[in-house]
DNA sequence: TTTGTTCGTGCGTTTTTATGCTTAAATTCG
DNA sequence: CGAATTTAAGCATAAAAACGCACGAACAAA
């Protein structure tokens, strides 16, 4: 059998079944696991196929939900970066969905072992990308713009979880008005995730600090720590610290 | 023997069986591999075949290493159109996850006003872009590679629900395996959307017929639907019909 | 016919490629 | 953590390719 009939075959068993063994390929063409390995190896810096521990997987289904350009990027992954130090270890981490959040969930550490909880199909489909992380989505009939679970049934459950710390990311914060968004659903959907946490952590992006919109979810008092891209001393967040809020 | 007819045999052998080896080519026309490695690089040259280590393939056969999206998408998208005819307005719908099912979520026509039930993240993402379609996630843990939720609850809410019709995407059915798959959480999961639905419509790719993986889903005749790319009266197919399957 | 040129072919020799094996390191999993 | 599996790296070997060279046939021109 030749070489490039052997990776034709493999990439059509990748494609059909969404993974593949080494072991099982080895046996199927008769050839040892390192010609596999060397094969899937080859085929992966092609970007045929995703090369995993034991075998390979298939391209196609992986890239899917997220990447699109965010607005400031990089105050965001500041933001998130201070927000991941506060998870350790065996902890159960209620999130919320926004694009703050996915940033959250694109740094945590890999080796990081705990649970996430989240509404949010796209926060959900990054945890999913840690191996170490277990993830449990949070179902109901899901908010067409916001892309998270909302409703009576989402709430019930959230209420149902003692989560040892909740990050929220938020639309609009303000030192009177508290916390606010726009959406009725998912203005029920945090008051619950707030609820049942033991502490509650806000990130928000400076821009969004004292601005207010329609519908309240809180007041500030509720929150344990705020997390903005700015230095802990910052003006703006001044008013926030003095309410004995934690600034990071 | 002449070079130009040497060459002629070799591209009807090449079209013939989409490869040959140059050993395999000197012997049978009694010259030396070094002749034969000179031709093969000539006509490729040319364009004829595709010259690889130890011999040639066809060019057609290599096309198939080039085409990098999603696997047989062509296949999938007819498999779709024929899926799509069944869904009416009005209806309960249960969707299991998987490449099928995605392409079938895109091709919803954008006036269908229906509600979409899955555990899939893929494919309830794709159904919230349709305005009109109400998109319930069924929640639970997450399995990491099929990135659907899997586990007692959701096999619970799953279970409470009234489908009209259920689609699940497969990977292997066979008429007397039944429909089987290789993820334990998946199976309990496809099992009870089976249980919970009026009309199972199973989708395939004809590839995947005749195939068995590990764990049982259930028999065949618990299968209402078996739809494929192919015609309805394809010879594999046969087999199913008679077992009172309707096949599209 | 003779001579010189070109082409096709085969034969050694040297390189390159493909593959399997062994061992040590890494990874997974109970 | 420790056992079992998987992987990576180096080495050995055989097969195949590349290269240069030589021989002989075909062909053209003198």
């Amino acid at each position: 059998m030749l070489k490039e009939e052997r990776q034709a075959y493999i990439l059509h068993q990748v494609n059909l079944h969404n993974k593949v063994l080494s072991s099982h390929l080895s046996e199927q063409m008769q050839v040892s696991e390192d010609t596999i390995r060397r094969d899937l190896q080859e085929m992966a810096q092609e970007g045929k196929i995703t090369k995993v521990h034991g075998g390979a997987l298939s391209n196609s289904f992986h890239v899917g939900i997220t990447s699109r350009d965010v607005y400031s990027v990089e105050e965001k992954r500041t933001i998130a970066l201070k927000a991941v130090q506060l998870v350790q270890d065996g902890m159960f981490v209620l999130t919320s969905g926004g694009t703050t959040i996915i940033e959250l969930a694109r740094l945590l550490p890999k080796d990081l072992q705990a649970t996430f909880i989240t509404p949010s199909l796209a926060a959900a489909f990054e945890y999913t990308n840690h191996p170490n992380i277990e993830v449990v989505m949070i179902g109901d009939k899901l908010s067409k713009n916001a892309k998270i679970a909302v409703g009576g049934d989402a709430i019930r459950r959230i209420r149902q979880i003692k989560a040892d710390i909740c990050f929220l990311g938020i639309n609009a914060i303000d030192i009177n008005d508290g916390l606010t968004d726009n959406d009725w659903d998912v203005v029920e959907i945090k008051k619950a995730m707030i609820d049942t946490s033991k502490k509650v952590v806000a990130l928000s992006i400076s821009e969004k600090v004292n601005t207010t919109e329609q519908l309240t979810i809180c007041p500030v008092d509720e929150i344990d720590i705020l997390i903005t891209e700015l230095p802990p001393d910052a003006a703006p967040l001044k008013p926030y610290q003095k309410k004995g809020i934690r600034i990071l």
